[in-house]
DNA sequence: CAGTCTATATTTAGGTC
DNA sequence: TGACCTAAATATAGACT
């Protein structure tokens, strides 16, 4: 009921990568389940034994084996001569990225560990500092109301000697400087502390590296490997 | 050319193993000719990367692949560990425990980096209530060489008073009772030390037992505790 | 076995839903 | 994505060379 346009049917396409992604994609499921469908038919029918494992566009790994694709795959890597079975060095290559990827994690990671452990020997000595500067001001919470209010006159006669004294210097030095020490405002809260800017711990490893794939040419052939040489642009 | 007898054409088969011999053995010259045929052209359409693994009922082995059959097969291994293989069992399972000892060190890591943050955060906490808490001490730090002089005097005077005070108490109450240092937030001692509106982190810290020397003339020698501060409300 | 031929059986490109 | 539709493109059973 669209345009009451008559179908074209199926179209001969070329034999060559699908420009149209949307095409391609679908194209790619189609053909896939049907290559895996001839595959199983192939099995029962003649009773083989087939591995079949597909790596689409977007890297994820289809596959199919019957009667157990770890079977063939096995059996094809006995089979194969060592001279053309390059399996093992894939596994060691592979294994040896997964190690030096962990390890610059690790690397990284210690990196990290190293700047917590300073800064936190920094708080901790300045935590120190501060308290051995400051400790006569415990005193004061060991005292009782009485100790207080004595300590309060003795702050007060204290301040006054300051003012006093602040305000002689204020006289005879230019009074550019101001001194926090008793401005009697209100404000209680604008207390000013500094701030020590802490470093950020964001983590952000390296991007993943990936091997070119290999771009050998060999002829479609029945009873070795083939495949054309075709590299797979933008794929990886 | 046979004379006019009608061709039958292809026939439909029923889906299970062939039973006479030849036509099986025809029949999988012709499918495995055709599957590779529709694995070749799946590469080639959508750009995709196929390994195909079959083994005759003669046990032969036939395979294809692209863009090499072996990259492929080792990218479905690094998915899917091999089984029955016992060199590959051998270089999974090391390479396994390598990985496992690898991760194993790396939560390791992040757990005491996780600690030591958390430390780092109470350091920098405590130290903020500290400050806090001993904001007026930070006036100090704003004072002058004459200023400090003159405090000192105060504080001189203060701990006279105060020494003479507490002997007076140890005096009169049990001998027992030692000064308790910095209880904690509940005492009415705190009154006047927690007047102003910061939140308060005196529980944080240890009770340590201070037994510095009173007002040695060193505590003035810091000088860099950071901006001084702003008035204070009425505590003198 | 591998190719060829022929008449179907199947697959699938291009759409629609 | 996936299912369904249609008609053309392919694959292939069966027979023969």
């Amino acid at each position: 009921m669209s345009s009451g346009r008559k179908d074209k049917g199926r179209q001969k396409i070329e034999m060559k990568k699908m420009s149209n992604e949307s095409n391609l994609q679908v194209t790619f499921s189609k053909r896939r389940s049907g290559l895996f469908k001839k595959a199983s038919e192939f099995c029962t029918l003649c009773g083989v034994d087939v591995a079949l494992v597909v790596i689409s566009p977007s890297d994820k790994v289809f596959s199919f084996g019957h009667p157990n694709i770890d079977t063939i795959i096995n059996r094809y890597i006995s089979q194969v001569p060592l001279q053309n079975n390059s399996s093992m060095q894939f596994i060691e290559a592979h294994r040896n990225t997964t190690l030096s990827y962990l390890n610059a994690q690790l690397t990284q990671i210690n990196n990290t560990l190293d700047n917590e452990k300073k800064r936190g020997d920094e708080l901790s000595l300045s935590r120190k500092a501060i308290e051995t500067q400051f400790w006569w001001a415990c005193l004061i919470d060991g005292m009782n109301r009485a100790e207080l209010e004595l300590l309060k006159k003795a702050l007060d006669e204290l301040k006054k000697l300051v003012a006093q004294h602040v305000n002689k210097i204020e006289i005879q030095d230019a009074p550019t400087q101001m001194l926090p020490f008793f401005v009697g405002n209100d404000s209680s809260s604008n207390i000013l502390l500094y701030h020590h800017p802490y470093p950020q711990h964001a983590q952000v490893f390296p991007p993943q590296v990936f091997q070119n794939p290999m771009l050998e040419s060999h002829l479609f052939g029945f009873n070795n490997m083939g495949g054309g040489g075709y590299g797979s642009p933008g794929f990886f």
